[in-house]
DNA sequence: GCCGGTGATACCCGACAGGTATCAGCTCCG
DNA sequence: CGGAGCTGATACCTGTCGGGTATCACCGGC
């Protein structure tokens, strides 16, 4: 099987239409539907169930989408990582949450600069469920996750710190005068609906709450008063003017870790894992 | 990169010889030097430091070989799991070390076959170190592991027993009078060399001591006074004439895992997990 | 029943993967 | 010190196949 099999295949299982995927694929509908009739002879597999009217996934279609993703990220990370490690300039990229982390960030680079064979250290803000993502396609080398929100599912990690959830709220709301509240009286405020935040695919749910692409977004919107949000209680040293925090008793804690592709060899990325465990 | 021009640098970067390289792959050496100048180009990376006499990786071409392997490895499993997928036959691949934790897997197939959605459970038994790679390719669905010997790097684990290790040796020998022994007291004995086992390629690393594959072989030269092993304390229920054991004090507990591919989404195999788990 | 839109088919062309023959550089050895 | 023998690179040819255009066959809906 080859990554240009897959990739047509990978495009058609996601648009469910030749037409729309010949053109994202940048070539003519025709050869794309022999491309992907041919995949299935050789598979021995039928992958797609088509009527002139709507294109579906059989199982096994179901099962190449997520297998072949997955492959093709592979491939992706080879390509990436190897066009990397001959630049000569050694260093890492490094992804996290936009807004999250940002001291225990801050202290992790500080405390590798000073390692005796630190190397640069990129650092590159991105949406939630977007890390793994760059980490398994090789455009990211480690990743601050957070437990339970990110699965790390494929990667090696540590843990590095573990914290409670406050909610954040627009100051002079009611609930800002309590010491403590519970998760259900925050997660149903009549006037202040939940965010909404992005899918893998870049979409927006519907639903009444404003769409949030990152945590600085999210505090901005907090303090106009348009929407709430359950957060680690780090995040207070982002507090200013029209923001209040409470902590919410029965929030699960959240850990934040750091992950890497179980794979890694880089003398560098052992060091940056090992000052961060010191930490 | 298309898987074609990846098979074809694994090949020559594994046999360091285009020659050799172009005879495995079932090709002529002139395409093949070609395709990998193609792939450097392509890549903007020089791959290979080539004299007329000797051909070796560049550190670039080291980190492609580690990523290549796992991204053919990760086509590979799109391409089986995808026609297994189509069988229609529901059924789950286990693998384990020949002749490992035998009762243990009797026990988890016999719980998991009184389950009311149990599938077909084929057994695959393989030498050491390969289990990974089956795993991994997708000849594979869910392994035993076994910590420390195998790394379960890259996959989802449960932790289902621990044990600590006993020396398996002859009968009659001067150590099996023994309550208890010491690591050092047995890995060095002059008349019982260790086993080699086989490397990941299948050869066999030089040295005194017997090859053997798996674990029968392996008892069976114990009695035979051949050799000597430290193994988990379950090989007990093997022990027959010929044979001894001895507790080892110092040796590493070792604990059976079971482990499968992180993005399993098969309902079968979360059954076999969550059954093994109860044991 | 016609129209719009779907994927499949027919056919042509050019690119490129693979083959053979040969060259060029390096070691080793007589 | 020069040739033999091995290495990978180059030159050149050929057939396959990926991609394009034109068109068909099918279906649903107004």
């Amino acid at each position: 099987m080859e990554t240009r099999e897959l990739r047509y295949f990978v495009a058609v299982a996601e648009e469910l239409h030749f037409g729309r995927a010949a053109q994202r694929l940048g070539i003519a509908q025709p050869p794309l539907s022999r491309a992907i009739r041919q995949l299935e002879r050789r598979l021995g597999v039928t992958l797609f169930e088509r009527s002139s009217r709507a294109v579906t996934l059989t199982d096994a279609g179901e099962v190449l989408l997520r297998e072949g993703r997955a492959a093709l990220d592979a491939v992706a990370a080879a390509d990436r990582r190897t066009r990397r490690a001959a630049t000569g300039r050694p260093g890492l990229v490094l992804v996290t949450k936009a807004g999250a982390s940002s001291e225990l960030l801050a202290k992790l680079l500080d405390a590798y600069a000073t390692e005796p064979d630190a190397v640069a250290v990129d650092v590159q803000l991105c949406g939630p469920a977007e890390q793994e993502r760059l980490l398994r396609d090789g455009r990211a080398d480690v990743a601050l996750l957070h437990r339970p929100y990110d699965s790390a599912v494929g990667f090696d990690t540590e843990d590095l710190r573990t914290e409670g959830q406050v909610v954040l709220l627009p100051a002079g709301h009611p609930l800002t005068t309590r010491p403590h509240v519970r998760l259900a009286e925050v997660t149903a405020l009549p006037d202040l609906p939940l965010p909404r935040w992005p899918d893998p695919d870049g979409g927006y749910p519907d639903g009444p709450g404003p769409p949030v692409r990152d945590n600085a977004q999210l505090l901005q919107l907090i303090a106009l008063g348009r929407t709430v949000a359950v957060l680690p209680e780090s995040v207070r040293v982002h507090l200013h003017e029209g923001l209040a925090a409470v902590p919410v008793l029965d929030a699960p804690e959240v850990t934040t870790m750091i992950a890497w592709p179980p794979h890694s060899r880089s003398r560098a990325l052992a060091a940056l894992v090992r000052t961060a465990t010191r930490l």
